[in-house]
DNA sequence: AAGTAGTCCTGAGTGC
DNA sequence: TGCACTCAGGACTACT
């Protein structure tokens, strides 16, 4: 469920504790989320200095100072705790351990990053710094949605001739990184086109208001994200999927938000998923 | 090549 | 109360 933005508000949350700071002991719990964790994975994270947390996509990459770069994924479910941060951002002590507390970072600052993930969609791997652009579950990410290389005519030429549904293609991270289902959902009802449509057959006109739309959605969420850490500083410290309100996503038979529309929102499933939109507003 | 279906996993929710 | 069942979904793999 961690799409964009909810990774980039717990990169935002993970920094303070840990850029700058070195893992002083790395305690890992079982061999694999998804897929086995790399070869001697504690060993590699104990006693390096995280030079900075970058986010690629839907995932967190830890830069140290090895020459390796640590790369997490939340997959679905996962989550990241922060504990007993020293400079009095994560005011407080230790947690008892939780089931399916898969990875725990103990930083020198005194700070404990936990990684949570009951449904273990996640994953971790390492691998040389220089190397990162060429890595398999990077190579063939599509652009960052607020980088300079995600614009109209980008996007008309990844829509031109490609038959698939809207919703489809959105939710490819060929075409663009980030995108979950919900987003997918809201970008979609704020840009008035119908999730089922066919890719080539949306007016360059309706593209081009796609592109800042589908920023905007981000961006708002990123915001509501932040204003949700201010709150996690004050509680319990947890990271990961934060509360949003939505037009569409999870609000099948209550009515459309568009002033004067009196339809309901409908559900569909697309390729083994739920879509939600409006079938008066959504064309 | 492009598109779809199946797969992994646990917990929450629902119906009987 | 408890059991069986369905659903959630990111992203890979294996088909058509």
């Amino acid at each position: 469920m961690p799409e964009l933005p909810e990774v980039e508000t717990v990169r935002r949350g993970l920094a303070p504790a840990m850029e700058g700071d070195v893992i002083a002991r790395a305690e890992v719990n079982r061999p694999d989320l998804r897929w086995p964790f790399p070869a001697n994975m504690a060993d590699r994270l104990t006693g390096k200095r995280v030079l900075r947390l970058r986010r690629r996509s839907k995932y967190i990459l830890a830069d140290l100072d090895s020459g390796e770069t640590a790369l997490i994924h939340l997959g679905m479910s996962g989550r990241m705790l922060v504990s007993g941060d020293p400079l009095g951002q994560f005011v407080h002590d230790h947690p008892a351990a939780q089931k399916h507390d898969h990875v725990v970072l103990h930083m020198e600052n005194g700070a404990r990053i936990t990684f949570n993930d009951p449904r273990r969609f996640g994953a971790m791997d390492l691998f040389a710094t220089d190397q990162a652009e060429a890595h398999p579950l990077l190579a063939t990410i599509g652009p960052e949605p607020f980088g300079n290389s995600f614009d109209e005519p980008y996007l008309v030429a990844a829509l031109t001739g490609r038959k698939t549904p809207m919703k489809t293609v959105l939710l490819d991270q060929k075409t663009i990184a980030g995108l979950g289902n919900i987003y997918v959902c809201e970008a979609l009802f704020r840009s008035q086109i119908h999730p089922t449509r066919p890719a080539c057959r949306v007016s360059k006109d309706r593209i081009s208001r796609l592109v800042p739309i589908i920023r905007t959605v981000l961006s708002d969420a990123i915001e509501a994200g932040g204003s949700s850490l201010r709150d996690f500083r004050q509680a319990d410290g947890e990271l990961g999927y934060f509360q949003h309100s939505f037009d569409v996503y999870g609000r099948e038979g209550a009515p459309c938000r568009t002033p004067g529309c009196t339809s309901t929102i409908r559900r569909i499933v697309q390729s083994g998923r739920s879509t939600f939109y409006c079938p008066s507003c959504q064309r």
